[in-house]
DNA sequence: GACCTGCTGCGGTTTG
């Protein structure tokens, strides 16, 4: 271990460090402790999970700060709570050994902890951008004496921020906090631990945008550790009522039905993950696996966990897979995919086609353990083919979707990258709205400088900011008094003294499923639910006894049969490069993937009988050379590009008059004929001077984030347009295919 | 044809 990097920590550290029996620090930890130490860059350490990013991060830190006396040293922000518990309890032996003390502060923290900190403040404070948000508006002064020692803001799992409206709260609320301490001549170094990203010069650019100081970045060495495979086909077969009697129906086995038996004799025995998409079908896969239990007269071993269910069901099980001495499987959705601890499972198992690459490979990295491999399989099922099929089903879209993105992960080391370049409105008003609050009364110019021209709600213009700000005086959100400073109106006094204003994200309105007394979870308000009915829940059957709807409260009762609810939920989006994959895929007929000059094919039988089925259809359609296809009444267009392109000719389509249909990345126009849709196409050529925001005023409903309903009309529209269409790219393309 | 996250101050009850 001896080298001049490790040297540099402080002693303590050191001491800890060889108790800790380790005989080497990891790659990423032995590069991170110069520029650390230095202090003069902002840093970005990016490498897979359990690669050692916070000590990467906290060792050459903590040294940095060790002879600190007042105020906290280390900015900590995590973006879960569950995570900052997690940082505290693996943080504490090295910061007891430095005499140093670690603050937990979230929603949920000890109030006697945070006292003692507010009459103390002292060495590491880990935090959620929300409480760090409430500190700035209602404490900022103890804030500029808490802080004014302070070194580093670390921020763990950036990518979960990158693009996203926490994002650019996180972003507002450490360049306010900057102002505040007046450091803009000698910033704080921030250090951002992420897993493996898409985009890293974007990333770096994202982490200060007004680049006042340079970025370095670090990445891990890709881990050698080996994979295991494979993916598995089903056919949804549509029962024939005409010929087998009722009995025999109740025989016939649906395609999920088959995978639970599948998924039942492989992991039964062992502790693994099922990623099954979503809440409701890992709701459904939870029960019927564990009716297979019961039936076989065996002790359960498979509980679903996702963010619908209270905490306790969770935390249940996250402890029950933590501490390895019964087996069990998770049926679960991301909300296992990262962060919190449950140490490796032996497999993996994802049922249809994952949202994204990226989410692929953070799943993925969940097994495998010391020697031993990751192992994955995937079940895929599609609908059995008749006369009424249609198109997407014929080219078995969500089969070659999973094997597209499979080779996009092993072979091209691709991942999505993040949406940096939209517009935000809705959070940039509750910035406005949070710093006025916080100083009081503010001018606009002022709010202009700190929010806008330092670049993180960049897109943004001066005309922008004045229509907003002028639409939240017409709303009583703001008024501008006499010396020309901004103050909170009546409307903004509201919004802003409820706890619900920090967080910046949009939650459903949910009734709460209660059993004796005890909470089950949460099930969002529109998911009808009638009294009598029977639901499943939290892996359990049970009857309604009673809905209070002032209450919000379904009660419940354990009971036989029953259905999971529906949870409700967006849309999602795929990127171009997959379904360019896909169109690869069947182009040279082959999905398997080149190593070392061999062929590895990794689809069962039944896997590739589907397979063959969809491009047999492909190249009778010769859809190589034809991106548009006549089938019965209706026009097919399949440009294999991804969803933005996609929406933006649907919406073109629909406002040109034609009756059409979209799934899948293919767009349906029903009653046409192939030369008037193509007439069409070849007319949009010449929608370059349209902008997104013209497609979106005729969308109807375009609420997205917490505050767009307060929004002047054109914002919403520039907004929407830029999340959800892309002209340019459109006519690009429609160039490209000779239009 | 989707998923996830967070916030306060105070009043009540339980525990040491």
């Amino acid at each position: 271990m001896m080298n001049s990097a490790f040297d540099q920590l402080d002693t303590r550290v050191q001491k800890w460090v060889y108790k800790q029996g380790w005989d080497t620090l990891r790659d990423i930890q032995e590069m991170s402790i110069a520029p650390i130490l230095a202090g003069k860059t902002d840093l970005v350490i990016s490498a897979s999970t359990a690669a050692g990013k916070t000590e990467a991060a906290f060792l050459p830190a903590c040294s940095a700060i060790a002879n600190n006396k007042d105020g906290f040293g280390i900015l900590y922000i995590s973006p879960l709570k569950a995570l900052i518990n997690d940082q505290y309890r693996r943080l504490e032996g090295l910061c007891d050994d430095l005499d140093m003390t670690v603050t937990p502060w979230h929603g949920d923290s000890l109030q006697s902890r945070k006292k003692k900190a507010k009459q103390d403040p002292e060495g590491i404070l880990l935090i959620t951008p929300e409480s760090l948000e409430s500190m700035l508006m209602r404490e900022s002064g103890w804030l500029v004496s808490a802080f004014e020692n302070l070194k580093y803001i670390i921020i763990d799992e950036y990518h979960a921020f990158i693009g996203s409206e926490r994002g650019c709260q996180l972003q507002a609320v450490m360049h306010r906090l900057e102002c505040l301490l007046e450091r803009q001549t000698s910033p704080i170094p921030r250090i951002a631990l992420s897993a493996t990203l898409g985009d890293m010069d974007g990333v770096l650019d994202y982490l200060r945008p007004s680049k006042s100081i340079p970025c370095e970045l670090i990445v891990g060495k890709q881990s050698q550790s080996s994979l295991k495979m494979q993916v598995r086909g089903y056919e949804e077969k549509e029962p024939d009522t005409s010929e087998v009697s009722d009995e025999e129906i109740s025989d016939i086995k649906t395609a999920e039905q088959q995978i639970a038996l599948d998924l039942y004799d492989v992991l039964r025995g062992d502790s693994h993950l099922v990623f099954a998409n979503s809440r409701q079908r890992t709701e459904n896969f939870a029960v019927m696996l564990s009716d297979l239990c019961e039936k076989n007269h065996v002790p359960n071993e498979f509980f679903p966990h996702h963010g619908s269910l209270s905490k306790e069901l969770r935390t249940d099980l996250e402890s029950r897979l933590q501490k390895e001495t019964l087996p069990t499987t998770a049926v679960c959705t991301m909300t296992l995919e990262l962060g919190i601890d449950i140490g490796k499972v032996k497999s993996v198992a994802q049922v249809t086609a994952p949202h994204s690459v990226a989410s692929l490979r953070q799943r993925i990295g969940r097994s495998g353990r010391r020697d031993t491999p990751a192992i994955l399989r995937m079940y895929i099922t599609e609908k059995e083919l008749n006369a009424n099929s249609c198109v997407g089903d014929k080219l078995r879209l969500e089969l070659l979707q999973s094997l597209a993105m499979i080779r996009l992960l092993l072979m091209e080391k691709w991942y999505e990258p993040s949406d940096t370049h939209l517009y935000h409105f809705s959070t940039l008003l509750h910035q406005i709205l949070a710093v006025i609050a916080q100083w009081g009364g503010v001018r606009p110019d002022q709010l202009w400088a700190l929010l806008c021209k330092e670049g993180f709600f960049g897109a943004v213009t001066v005309e922008h900011f004045k229509q907003l700000v002028s639409q939240m005086g017409g709303l009583n959100l703001i008024i501008q008094i006499g010396s020309g400073e901004l103050v909170l109106g009546e409307l903004g006094e509201q919004l802003v003294g409820h706890y619900s204003f920090y967080a910046v994200f949009k939650t459903p309105e949910e009734y709460r499923v209660v059993v004796e007394g005890k909470t089950l979870g949460t099930l969002p308000i529109d998911s009808v639910i009638l009294p009598d009915s029977y639901i499943v829940f939290g892996g359990r059957r049970w009857i309604v006894l009673d809905v209070d709807v002032e209450k919000k409260v379904i009660l419940v009762s354990p009971a036989k049969g029953g259905k999971p609810p529906k949870f409700g939920g967006g849309g999602m989006s795929v990127n171009d490069r997959i379904r360019k994959e896909m169109f690869d895929i069947y182009s040279s007929g082959d999905y398997k993937i080149s190593s070392n000059g061999a062929k590895l094919d990794f689809l069962d039988s039944a896997g590739k009988g589907l397979f063959h089925e969809g491009l047999s259809f492909y190249k009778q359609k010769d859809l190589k050379n034809n991106h548009l296809i006549q089938q019965g009444s209706s026009v097919h267009v399949i440009p294999w590009m991804g969803d933005r392109i996609v929406n933006t000719l649907y919406a073109m389509l629909a406002q040109s008059g034609f009756d059409v249909d979209c799934s899948a990345g293919v767009i349906e126009v029903e009653k046409a004929q192939l030369s008037t849709v193509q007439k069409a196409l070849k007319s949009f050529t010449s929608m370059s001077r349209t902008t997104n925001a013209d497609l979106a005023k005729h969308v109807r409903n375009k609420i997205i984030e917490k505050y767009d309903h307060l929004l002047p009309e054109e914002l919403l529209n520039l907004s929407y347009g830029e999340r959800a269409f892309d002209v340019r790219s459109t006519v690009k393309w429609l160039y490209e295919m000779g239009l």
